[in-house]
DNA sequence: GTCTATAGGTGGATAGAC
DNA sequence: GTCTATCCACCTATAGAC
């Protein structure tokens, strides 16, 4: 009974996260989330050390959730499959998270002091990893496996975030882009080929 | 005479971009704008209608300067060199003014009720022809120029996008960076040929 | 066209009572 | 742990004098 009576903590984190996915990096504040909470403003300070820490607790949720998503492309049972289901399942989550998505990737990570820096480098390894399967399977050139996966992370978060953007009008709704996803990422397949 | 003595309005135009380019959307105001120019703060409304309208004007310059690097692709003398060049103008561009670069391609459109929707559809159509010509030319294989722009358009902008905000680390200098930039712009081109 | 004065709003953060 | 009261900073925008 004692950890469940008063978890305002984990509250006011699920609520911050859902203010942010409202409101973006701009719109949060840290009065808000108290009046969402229905607690004083000054109260919040006994769980985070300020809007900053809130914030960047906050943060650290959409981490989570992306690697969530990941992590399930391992159920593949080819190198070439894990690959493709990893280009997938990063498109979901882009669709699914849009805002988490913004923020993960399309905002500049030097802002913050926090771990993320870290936590980026070991979802870009995963994908390197991915491609370093195929490359010793003789599915994808000899060449660094680093600079490879540069190449299919650029495609895939380029058209993600295009699409995102809006700047990908015409392409339709999401089936229509998702199809033009898996079609483009065969051709960036094939350049690579050996 | 009459014209020079008082253009205010350019000159706010001018500071207001680069308040924009030092602090964002965010952290742009008006104030801010005013204390630069040296003027108060309600004199700026005779020239602007508010914050909305000044910010709005301030971008449209973005997107000018943008349309001044691609102009110069067109200088290059083949169709496979001019869209080569495209890219390369397009990278320049994103370097040189990463702050525009942001706001233009990694800041949700939708926001804005200015004309950028039309603004980046005439971009993005410049790329389409320069794709157009080489398909033509049979560089690039027969299929909708727009679908092979937009594979494209992804690469270039996955690449600029992910350095910028940083997630590309490893990669270095601006130098290497931009040699990586070109072998991958190669190899997508060979995944896309006849 | 520019100013001062002012109204009315947001926000972050602290002090001290309970 | 939570509250109220408070301070201070910043902002947009308007009114009216010059």
């Amino acid at each position: 009974m004692a950890a469940a009576t008063s978890d305002t903590k984990a509250r006011l984190l699920a609520i911050g996260r859902d203010l942010y996915l409202d409101a973006g990096t701009e719109g949060f504040s840290l009065r808000e989330v108290a009046r969402r909470a229905k607690i004083s403003a000054p109260a919040v300070y006994r769980h985070f050390d300020g809007k900053e820490a809130l914030l960047a607790a906050v943060c650290n949720d959409g981490f989570r959730v992306f690697s969530s998503y990941l992590i399930q492309a391992l159920e593949a049972k080819t190198p070439a499959e894990r690959l493709r289901a990893t280009a997938e399942q990063y498109l979901r989550f882009g669709l699914e998270n849009p805002r988490d998505y913004r923020f993960i990737f399309m905002t500049d990570i030097a802002g913050l002091d926090d771990g993320q820096g870290f936590k980026q480098a070991a979802t870009f390894q995963f994908l390197v990893d991915r491609v370093r399967e195929c490359v010793d399977a003789k599915l994808l050139m000899e060449r660094d496996p680093r600079e490879l996966a540069t190449i299919i992370w650029a495609n895939v978060h380029g058209l993600v975030s295009l699409r995102l953007a809006g700047h990908l009008g015409p392409i339709g709704d999401d089936d229509a882009f998702s199809r033009f996803y898996v079609a483009a990422g065969e051709r960036v397949f094939a350049g690579l080929a050996p």
